[in-house]
Order: structure tokens, then C-alpha cells, then sequence
DNA sequence: TTCGCTTTTGCGGTTTTATGCATATATTGT
DNA sequence: ACAATATATGCATAAAACCGCAAAAGCGAA
């Protein structure tokens, strides 16, 4: 393995679980662990990460202010991989943002070949760093809340898809309203987002279950799948096996 | 092995494994690794692949490779602010990607109100950020070099605005073949920015001067403006005075 | 073909880089 | 505080990169 390699492969490993142990890594890249440590030292002085005692971590996960994101960061984990396992080579897949997406993204099979469109400029940067699939970003004008674009033109750009696969991003999922949001621009993008796709997915964490918004983005007949990090046994699901949607 | 036989070969099989070691390489084409090297190294320096020691390394397993790019930051700084003080309230301004339009980005007095559009993501990001400018993402296919959307349709985009400014990111500039680019998709797009706008800024460090690549994206008479991190009377600079450009 | 010219290639010597090991030091958990 | 583990440092070694040069190959034109 080429020292370059082995570089690539920690912020890789540090992307996908926020941290590394000095001595997995001398393991899986069969090097001493002087030189495991010399490599961190490198991408530590180049801002790559934050060198601690035994490892790393992503920098990113320090500086998240979000933590909720890094709390739930492991369902999101569960939920990336139920909904990587659906995409098969040769698809067009429609996508929306948020952090769900993100660790959807990195869950990717390396080896996938698919085309993605979205909204989400995050969205857009991490399936881009995915070495074989297309990326298509939709254009328009940006909504600094959400970090989509949205607006006319991104809508009759959705409009000019056919696509195999949606995958939305839930807000609010509900039995009785269905999938519902908040802003209004980013319903008319996810409602285009639906029309022009042959099935829909919705992936979220159970939170956003059973809860509602002001604006409703689809019926619940609208929605083929949904993956949460729950089992597809949870009793909490099983108001909406009743609607003719498939749990993973 | 013919030269250009070499070459086919060297790319054929990064595509295959994304990697080769110049001892392979040697071994396989029966020619001395000095002869290797020297392959790679041109190769390297057209950007088909990435040279390490070692060997190389696919183009698209290595995206995310602005490690060195971060000691000029202090550069690019005074690049962002000379570039910032230019921009007035109710301009409407393409811009291009790089790491010196993230810093222009992050210049910006916040109370400016303009708008900006632009084909990089992390531009778009960078500038959403902002508290009162509004930011239009100019949609189509990700180019993952350079994180822009390239492509025909981003190209009309382009078109069908008439902006006060364009900022462009400098790849190479000369006083001979003028401001030049490796990319063929990006060069499209910077120029029809510049056929968009009224007036062209081109920013970026003094190691971009006096360099060319390979495909023109405009002649010096096209750009208005010039900012670098050298004092205006840098002797540097002095050829493209003489080209009516103004230095900032 | 043969003669100049340029490009390409290989070689020897030197310099740089990468890596592992041994030893001394530091950090952590209990 | 102590044992266990991780880290830093200096050193040795091997591999790779670099440099200059001269031989070889390719090429165009007489």
C-alpha cells in the first residue's frame, strides 16, 4: 500500500466512522504503527484531522455543533446502509438533502455506477466524492435554511427527469398527513422530486415519525418505502404496513 | 513499447486498479523505471493521474486533495479582501470556484446585499453563509475535478444572465495566450461568464502568472481587472499594465 | 540511403523519502 | 502509583526520485 494510499484510506475510514484507532489501522493496512502514527501526525498538521492518544478523529466531529447529528450518527449509519443495498448500477436516482443523505452517500458501494440528481449543494459535494457515480446538480436559487435550491427552474429540471428512484429525506412523516414539511419552496421541489420517479423512498430516523408539519409534500400512497433505523418488525412501523409501504 | 503505447497503458490500467507502481510498470513495459518515472511525470502534469511515490493514483480516487493549497491561505487572503472592496450592494456577480473564491467568499462585508452565481458548490456554500446575499446555483453534471457544474446546460444558464461582474479563479494566466485552463468543459463555462458581465476580475496567487495550459479561455484584452497578493507596482505585474488591465 | 537534428532512453552517482526497530519518554486507566 | 499502552526520537537501510550526460532511436530532407 503507497504511503498516498494509506492517506486517502484513514480520512476515508475517519469520514465513514468519526474516528480511528492507531492500531486497526496498522492492522488493515499492514504497516507498523510507527508509520500509522507518522501518517496521522501528516494529515494532523495539515488540518486533515485531530491526532489523539490511540487514533484520530474527523474534525468534523469536534467542531460539530450539532449533536444531534453526532448522537444519532449511528442510526443514521443503519439507515445509510438499508437504503445503499436498494441502488443498483445503471439507476437514475432523484435525491433530497439533509444529514440521512450525507451518510447515505458515504454508505455507497464503491463500485456502484448510477446517476444521482440534487438539490442539496452538501448532497452534491459528498456523492462527488464517490469515484464512479455522476452527480447532476439542479440548479436554482439557493435557500440558505435547507441548503437546496429551489425555486421554478430547479422544479422544470426535475420535470424533465425520469428516474428509477426518489429518495427523500424525512421532515415529518405521519399516518394521517403523510410527509410534510415546512417550507414551502422545498415542498414544490420535493413534490416535483416525486412525479418524475418511478418509486419513492423515504429514509429518517424514527424521531421524525408520527409528527407533522404545516405543508404536506406527499399521501402516504405516494411513498413505496420507508427506512428508519428501527427493525421492520418495530410495532411502531405497523401503522404504515397497513398503507402498502415497505419497511426496511 | 512505443512512447504513446506507454501511455495508453499506464492509463488503461489506472482505470482498472486505480493505482500502479512504477516497478510494475517498468517490469511489464521493459523499459528502465527512469523512463517510467519520466511517463508519469508527463501524465502527472496534464492531470490524467496523480504521481506519488511510488507510483500513481487514479485521478477520481483522489478528489480531495487540497493538502499544500492551505500554507497560501494568508495569500489568498489579501487577494479575498482587494477582490471584496470592488463589490457593491445590488451587483449581480458570476463567479467561478477555487479556494481563493471561498476566501473572497468569507471576505464579504456581511452587510452587502448582491446577488451571486456561480457554478461551484462549495462557492455557492461558501457565499450562503452569508447573511443578505442571495446565491443562485447554476445547475448541471458535477465535473469532480473541480466540484463546478459543466455542461451545456449550465452553459445557457450562463447565458441568459446579464451580470455587473464575473470573478474568475486564475488556473494560468500569461501575457501571450492569456487566461488558459486544462479543463475543457470548465473553459465553456468561465467563458461564457465573461460573455455574460460587463466587467471581468480575475484573481489568484502570483505562482498562477506567466503560466499556460492548454485550452485559451480569454485574451488578455478580455479581462479588466487582475488581483493578486502583490503590491500593485510589483515589476510581476508590469506586462499586464501594458495590456489595459487594471492591477489591484 | 545518409546526414543532421530532435526526442527519447538508459545509466551512474547523489539526494531524498519511506519505513521499521530500539530505546527513552509520556499518557491512561485502575 | 503502577502497569500497560502509546508516543517520540534517533538511527539504519532500502527503495525511489532526481540530475546530468551520452548513447540510441526516430525523423525529415537532401
Amino acid at each position: 500500500m503507497l504511503k498516498e494510499e494509506r492517506l486517502e484510506y484513514i480520512l476515508h475510514e475517519l469520514n465513514l466512522h468519526n474516528k480511528v484507532l492507531s492500531a486497526d489501522l496498522s492492522n488493515k493496512m499492514g504497516v507498523s504503527d510507527d508509520t500509522v502514527r507518522r501518517d496521522l501526525q501528516e494529515l494532523s498538521i495539515d488540518n486533515k484531522l485531530i491526532k489523539v492518544h490511540g487514533g484520530a478523529l474527523s474534525k468534523s466531529f469536534h467542531t460539530a455543533f450539532d449533536r444531534e447529528m453526532v448522537y444519532e450518527i449511528e442510526n443514521k449509519n443503519i439507515i445509510a446502509k438499508k437504503a445503499a443495498a436498494l441502488v443498483q448500477s445503471g439507476m437514475y436516482i432523484l435525491t433530497s438533502g439533509g444529514t440521512s443523505m450525507i451518510e447515505f452517500a458515504k454508505a455507497l458501494d464503491p463500485n456502484l455506477n448510477a446517476t444521482f440528481f440534487t438539490c442539496s449543494l452538501n448532497a452534491a459535494i459528498e456523492f462527488s466524492h464517490h469515484p464512479s457515480i455522476e452527480v447532476v446538480m439542479i440548479g436554482d436559487k439557493v435557500s440558505k435554511d435547507s441548503m437546496l435550491t429551489t425555486g421554478a427552474n430547479a422544479v422544470q429540471s426535475i420535470e424533465s427527469i425520469q428516474a428509477d428512484l426518489c429518495i427523500l429525506g424525512i421532515n415529518s412523516l405521519d399516518t394521517q398527513f403523510g410527509l410534510s414539511e415546512n417550507d414551502w419552496e422545498v415542498v414544490q421541489i420535493k413534490k416535483a422530486m416525486i412525479k418524475a420517479s418511478k418509486k419513492v423512498i423515504c429514509i429518517g430516523i424514527s424521531e421524525k415519525l408520527n409528527s407533522q408539519q404545516k405543508i404536506k409534500v406527499a399521501d402516504l400512497k405516494d411513498i413505496d418505502i420507508l427506512i428508519t433505523e428501527l427493525d421492520p418488525n418495530d410495532p411502531l412501523l405497523d401503522p404504515y404496513k397497513k398503507h402498502e409501504i415497505l419497511i426496511y
